[in-house]
DNA sequence: CCAAAAGTGTTGCCGGTACACCCATGG
DNA sequence: CCATGGGTGTACCGGCAACACTTTTGG
């Protein structure tokens, strides 16, 4: 939905539809989302979800991987469409549809040089958002907090092989609350949602630790 | 989806979005969903769902309403956004936005003389459908089930007022499975799905029972 | 020696499921 | 008299939450 292009300049070529990216991640204290500062009107100044118009041929879900390659740099992980909105305010396009991503910020580079200034922003300070963005993000929290219950999307939120209690934080951050160490393992194990797969090696380690892995690098819905 | 139009009326509008609507009811035994005959290419003669473009300035809300309307002569009931599609095989539209429905029977009455003969087919014996209706169909199936377990969605598929064995009745027909009469009184009067409110009065009814009806008419999500 | 991280079991509660019999009536 | 529908209580089981202490090591 960033329409840096001047209104005068899209013209028809044979799709008025865009996305909307609700790029996620957690840092070391909380939830943040991605957002960019916009250079253009509408909405000059203000921050607003990554996102554009889709391009010709493209699918959908192809333009949501391209803006969050465009962003990130990073690309294979997770990705799943939200909700689709019509007659957004100020938005050039017909319909807008909503996707939701997680990224390990390990492995983020922001494309800080760019225009729009990308920047990951703690989603309890999000307010005040271009078009309804502030709407959108409320609802892929929720979603994300749902589905982390059930399913195995954090898995794009750790690297490959992590400890417990490394995991743990990233719940604890999404869910923003504390957690029962022995029941929070119980849990995932049991879910079939990690196994274990090897000890740390020294360094860095206080001590040899378990460490795990995800079953499965796709997301599943169970 | 429908696109009676012969493709070269297509002229471009202002909107190359369409909509798709699953309309489920229950009937005396099972799951149906309303299909129409398509009377012009793509896929005549195949059976669809209905569906088609985006007017100028609608919704898509509106749009589907008005689609379920079209063909049930009825509104006000649950209608709940699915899937985005895109680049659907044969279809003029960029993307389809796909929703969902559920309608009491009784208070129907399909057009059966318009020329596309709108019918209700069990869910069971749908297959080899236009455009890619299968998996829709399929999609929204699985919806309806997952939150006929949390929501109260089953509203708009009985009367005001019913009795515990009509809507165990339905659950039954949805879900395919016979459930214990007891059980399923405590859970939905316990989920403050439905509350007391009256008794039958005696035409019809063996000697007087209880009646129900829902705690709210709007759709709630847990 | 202290802060930080890993590891490990038991108990109680609650929610869900299984299960059987009686009453009233219309045909 | 029988088929149909309404109405009711209990017992078991499994999943989930609460809860505390020990070990190692880097600083």
């Amino acid at each position: 939905m960033r329409q840096a292009e001047p209104l005068t300049s899209l013209r028809y070529t044979g799709s008025m539809a865009a996305v909307v990216v609700v790029i996620f991640t957690v840092e070391k204290e909380g939830l943040s989302v991605l957002l960019i500062e916009r250079a253009a009107p509408p909405y000059q100044g203000s921050w607003a979800l990554p996102g554009g118009l889709l391009r010709e041929g493209e699918t959908l879900s192809g333009a949501a991987t391209r803006k969050l390659a465009d962003e990130t740099g990073v690309s294979d992980l997770f990705l799943e469409q939200l909700f689709t909105f019509d007659h957004v305010p100020d938005s050039a396009a017909e319909v807008v549809v909503s996707y939701f991503a997680l990224v390990d910020v390990a492995r983020t580079r922001l494309r800080a040089e760019s225009e729009w200034r990308p920047a990951w922003r703690p989603i309890r300070a999000t307010s005040g958002l271009a078009f309804d963005n502030d709407r959108i993000i409320a609802y892929a929290e929720e979603r994300l907090r749902n589905k982390l219950d059930y399913t195995n999307i954090a898995y794009s939120l750790l690297p490959a092989q992590f400890t417990m209690t490394a995991m743990q934080r990233v719940y604890e951050a999404i869910l923003g609350e504390a957690m029962d160490k022995r029941n929070f393992r119980r849990r995932v194990v049991g879910l079939d949602i990690v196994r274990e797969t090897g000890l740390t090696t020294k360094q860095g380690a206080y001590r040899p630790a378990m460490l795990y892995e995800f079953t499965s690098r796709e997301p599943m819905t169970f």
